[in-house]
DNA sequence: CTGTTAATGCAACATCAGATGCGTTAGTGT
DNA sequence: ACACTAACGCATCTGATGTTGCATTAACAG
């Protein structure tokens, strides 16, 4: 049971095999429920062989955490430059909560797909350092200008994982507010 | 399919079946891995009727929310009496992190039924807010002597959630400092 | 105590997940 | 260009899920 899609051939007929199936999941994601897409829907719409899903992938499980592994870096917002931290932040932090409210409340298709990767055991850590290191840009531009003092780590847990707990246990929409109260704490407890 | 278990007869038999499936499902729980359970084991195990597990619960996912929702106010940490809030949430904080280290990282009983069942939109609201009214015992206390001023809720935000997503997201065990840092966090923000 | 019927037990069925043996295709080193 | 073999496609099989019709049991109202 491959923890990535890893293989050997990387290049050529795996690659297309490979983006062909991620393909299909996320168009698939968009039509319908996480857990009501099979297998089998993968393997018609994307062309490979559903034997061929079990074994790179070893199941839905696995196909979702390689697709949040490959798309989430391209498809989280980027941070915005604004020369105030509080400012940069806040466009951020809206933008997440946008991206998690475009979707059914508890249906976000990235925070979904990776629970169920986390779950499952298939989400390395890089993962979760990727989306930090997105973060240590705006902490270095502050930085560079004197303001600000806490980690990426730290502004994850402050505001990031809120942000998320709140798609996930609430049944309405994230509120937009959200985001400008988690941003202030950060800031608040950075000015020690 | 049945958000909890309800049914018009509530007492007599159905309760009795209602317990003894309950029971099966937390007793192979700390056997195997939550995903490894199949419904055909808690039919065994408990006496009651696959059919009558799947007609009730809708399936695994259904029996493990109604599992969190019945078992978590009695196996939760109850918040200590020190006289000193500090003190009372670390000592609280402590325990949580303890309950989730007491399995293999990752594969806390609870959480993971919390998850399975908020994923599949079985576990109500009522769950959490009676979680956060166990925090507002303490918090109630502390106000009484002049202490605090946030609430529950940002109790939770600021200390609960984050270790919880630790507990998500690290493959390690949750670290019992953790506990210190973020009660030590919220009270700099409750100071001001 | 008695009748009604909700809830369960039982059995059969359809569907899906996951694994495997084997032939075929195509990536890669030489 | 060629040979080697990883990766894929195909067919098949096992076991789990989820559903349904029908008989049986027992909760609860009168």
């Amino acid at each position: 049971m491959p923890i990535d899609s890893v293989t050997e051939r990387m290049g050529g007929r795996s690659a297309r095999v490979r983006e062909a199936a991620l393909a299909a999941v996320a168009a698939l994601m968009t039509e319908k429920p996480l857990d009501e897409i099979t297998a089998a829907e993968v393997a018609e719409r994307s062309g490979v062989n559903r034997s061929t899903l079990h074994r790179r992938w070893g199941g839905m499980p696995g196909l979702l955490a390689d697709l949040a592994i490959d798309r989430l870096n391209d498809e989280s917002p980027t941070p915005p430059d604004a020369g105030d931290l509080r400012a940069e932040l806040r466009v951020w932090a809206r933008e997440v909560i946008a991206t998690l409210n475009a979707h059914e409340p508890g249906r976000s298709p990235f925070l979904s797909a990776l629970l169920v990767g986390v779950r499952s055991g298939r989400i390395p850590a890089e993962l979760w350092q990727g989306r930090l290191r997105v973060l240590q840009v705006m902490l270095d531009r502050a930085a560079a200008r004197g303001e600000a003092v806490l980690s990426a780590g730290d502004l994850a847990e402050i505001v990031l994982v809120p942000i998320y707990a709140a798609a996930l246990l609430s049944p309405d929409p994230v509120p937009a507010d959200l985001a400008d109260r988690l941003v202030d704490r950060f800031l608040t407890l950075a000015r020690g």
